[in-house]
DNA sequence: AATGAATGAGTATTCATTCAT
DNA sequence: GATGAATGAATACTCATTCAT
C-alpha cells in the first residue's frame, strides 16, 4: 500500500528479523510450505505486524532474492583481481562463488525456486540475467585475449554458471561429501580447464597460486 | 489400500490418459498450481475417477517421475555403443541426454520440483542416485584406461550430471536460444574437454563423426 | 427398485453372507464408518453385486435390525414357561435376554444406534414399542396377580427394558468383567425384586431353581 | 499445536458462544449430520473463526462433553446432604441426575453417540468411569453400614447408573410421558428399593420426604 | 508499531450409487 | 447374477490478508 515505508532504526531491525527468520524458514521448507505465521512466530511477534513490514508473503520473498543476488556480486567482485587476465578472474569469481554459497546455503536453496513458482520468474530471471552478463562479458574478453577457445560465448557462459550451480546445489543437499576449500578450488579448475583455448593455458591458470581468500 | 490395482485393458488406457493429461499440466503449471480437478476436466472424466487410479495427486506425480526416469535411463542405454571406449560412451549418454530432455522438456521441469519439494525428496533422490551411479562406473572405467582426468571420480561424475542437467535447464527456460543438435554437441564435447586426461584425447574423442542419432 | 426381489437358493445364501459381514462390519465400526466396499470386500464380491441385493445401505441395516428382533423375541418366548406366573416369566425372559445379547453381543451393539441417527429412529421404534408391549402385558398380569407393586406399569415396564439394556450394554463394552451365567442370574434377580410387590414374593420367586436353559 | 490458546474476555465468550450453537445443532441433528459451516452460521461468524477456536470439529465435541460431564457431577453434589447416610444420598443423587438430564435433554443425548463413535470411546469412557467412581464408593459405603444388600457392589453400581440413563432416554425419547417430577421421585424410590437390604429400610429411605429441591 | 480476532476463497478426498458389459 | 469402471455431491480444513483496537 505504501510501496516504500520510512522505517526507524528499530523498524529497520525488525523488519530483518523477519527476512532473517524468513529465509530460514524458506530454506527448510520451501516457499510454499512456509506460513507466515510460521514466520511471525519464529520472530516472535504477532500476524498482523507481518503486513506493516511487508506487502505481503511474495514481496518479502522477492526482497529476500535480490538481496541475495546483490550481495553474491559484491562478494565475486571483491574476490576478482582487477588487474588479473580474465582466465584467472573467471577463476576467482567462480570459487568466490562456491565459497559464497557454500556459506549461505540455506539461502541458495531459495533461488532454485526458479524452476518451479512462474510468479518468481521475472525477479529470479533478472537476477540471472545480470549474473551471465557479468560472465559473459569476461568468457568475450578471454576469447579476443586468445584464453579461452573460440565458440559460443553464450554456450561457454552458461558453462560456468551450470557448473558452478550444480556443484553448490549437489555439495549443498549432502550428495557430494567434500570439504568447500577442496570443492572451490575443485570447481575452479573445472572451470578453467573447460574454457581454456589449451592444455597449457589450463595448467599456468590453475597452477597460480595466488586465489582469492574471500 | 490396494496397493496394486489389477487392470484391464481399458483401465490401463484411462490411466495412462490421466498420466499424459496431469503431466502436461504439472509442466506448464507447476504441481502445486495444478487441481485434481484440472487434470480430470482434462481428461474428460469425472472427479472420482481420479481416485479410482490413483492414491491421490502426490502418488500420480510420483509415478509420472518414475516413469520419466526410466525412459530417459532406457534411451541412453540405447545411444551408446557397447564397443565403444567410456569416454566415447559418456559422450555418447551426454549427447542422447541433451536430446532427450529437450524433446520431453515439459516432462523436465518437474524433475526440478526436487529442489523445493521435500515430499518428494526421495523418488527423485533414488532416481538420481541410479543416474549418477551409471555415470560414475563410466567414469572410473575411463579414469582405469587412462582416457580420463585422474581426479575424484565423484566430483567428475557430477561435473558431467550438471552440465547436462544445467544446459538442458537453460535451453528449456528459453535463456539459451539454439538448436538442439547444436546444443547436443556443444555438451557432448564439452563434457569430453572437462573429463580428457588431454587435448589429444579430447580432439580424437571429439573428431568422431560416429555419434548416436537418437 | 423391485421391492422384493425373488432369489434363488444360491442367491438367498448370498444375500445372508452379505447381512453377516456387514453385521459385524456394523458392530466393530459403526454404521457411518462401515463402508459399502468393506461389506463387499469382506464377503469377496464386487462392488456392484451389493446393489443387486439391497435396495442401499440404509436397507440392509434395517433388514438386520429387524431380523435380530425378531430372533431376540423367539429366544425370549422360548424361554418363558407358559404355564408359569407372569413375574417368573418375566424373570425368564429376563434371562434369556441377557444371554442371547451376550451371545450376539456384536449384533446389539447395533441396536443402540437408536440413540443417534434420527434416520433409523422408526425401525428401532418400532422395535422396541413390541417388545414393550410383549413386557409391558405381563407386568400388567403380576400386578392384577398381586406379585408386582402396585405402581405405573409403563414405568415398572420400562424399567424391565432398561435394567436388561444397561447390564448388557456395561457387559458388552467390558465395563462389566462378570460370567454370563452370573449376570443373568443377577439380572433377573435384580428386576424381579424391584418389581415384586414384597419381599417375600422376590425371594420366593428368586429361589426358584428352574430358570431357562437358553 | 497450540494446546491452549491464551484467550481476552472477548474471545472467551465466542468460544462459548460457538459451543453453544455446536451443543444445540448437534442434539438436533446428531454430531455426524452438523457441518462445521452451521455451527458458524449459526454464531453469524465466518468459517475460518471456528478454527481459531477449536483446533477441529471432534476436539470442540470433546470439550463439550467434559463441560457436561462436569456440571451434572456439580449437580448432584450440591444435591446431596452430607449428613445423611449413603442410600438417602444415592436416592437425592439418582433424583438430581433424573432432573438435570432432563432439563439438558439435548445435551445428554449427545453422550449417547459414545455407543457408536469409536473415536469418542475415550473422553466418554472416562466422564463413565468417574461417575461410576463415585456411585461405587457410596454404594460399598451402604453395604457397609447394612442398608444396602450384600451383593457384588460392581453390579449394584451399574444397575443405579443403568436406571437413571435408561428412564432418562426412553423419557427424553418421549416413550415415557410422564412430568419431570414424578420421574424423579420414581427413579430415586426404584433404586433405593433395588439396592435396599429389605422392605423396611427401602420403606423407611422413601417415606423421607426431605428430597433435594435441585 | 503492535496485537490478535475475523474473514472467506480455495481444494483434496470420500463414498454411496449407477450402469454398461 | 456378477463385475468394476464411472459419477458427482458433499465437506472439513488451511492460510493469506484485513482491520478494529
Amino acid at each position: 500500500m505504501d510501496g516504500e515505508r520510512r522505517l526507524t532504526a528499530q523498524g529497520q531491525e525488525r523488519k530483518q528479523q523477519l527476512l532473517d527468520c524468513a529465509a530460514e524458514l524458506f530454506a527448510e521448507r520451501g516457499y510454499a510450505d512456509t506460513r507466515v505465521i510460521d514466520i511471525v512466530e519464529a520472530a516472535g511477534v504477532a500476524k498482523g505486524l507481518f503486513y506493516w513490514y511487508f506487502e505481503n508473503k511474495e514481496a518479502l520473498f522477492k526482497e529476500l532474492v535480490v538481496s541475495i543476488r546483490l550481495r553474491l556480486r559484491q562478494h565475486q567482485a571483491e574476490a576478482m583481481d582487477p588487474a588479473a587476465d580474465p582466465l584467472t578472474r573467471l577463476r576467482q569469481g567462480t570459487e568466490a562463488s562456491v565459497r559464497f554459497m557454500a556459506r549461505h546455503a540455506t539461502f541458495f536453496a531459495l533461488l532454485e525456486v526458479e524452476n518451479l513458482d512462474r510468479q518468481f520468474a521475472d525477479v529470479l530471471r533478472n537476477g540471472g540475467d545480470v549474473h551471465a552478463a557479468d560472465v559473459g562479458s569476461l568468457v568475450r574478453a578471454g576469447i579476443d585475449a586468445g584464453l579461452i577457445r573460440d565458440e559460443d560465448p553464450v554456450l561457454l557462459t552458461f558453462g560456468v554458471i551450470g557448473t558452478v550451480a550444480y556443484y553448490s546445489h549437489f555439495h549443498r543437499t549432502g550428495r557430494l561429501r567434500v570439504d568447500v576449500d577442496e570443492l572451490a578450488t575443485f570447481v575452479g579448475r573445472s572451470v578453467v580447464r573447460t574454457l581454456a583455448a589449451d592444455d597449457e593455458i589450463a595448467d599456468a591458470i590453475c597452477a597460480d597460486p595466488a586465489r582469492a581468500a574471500v
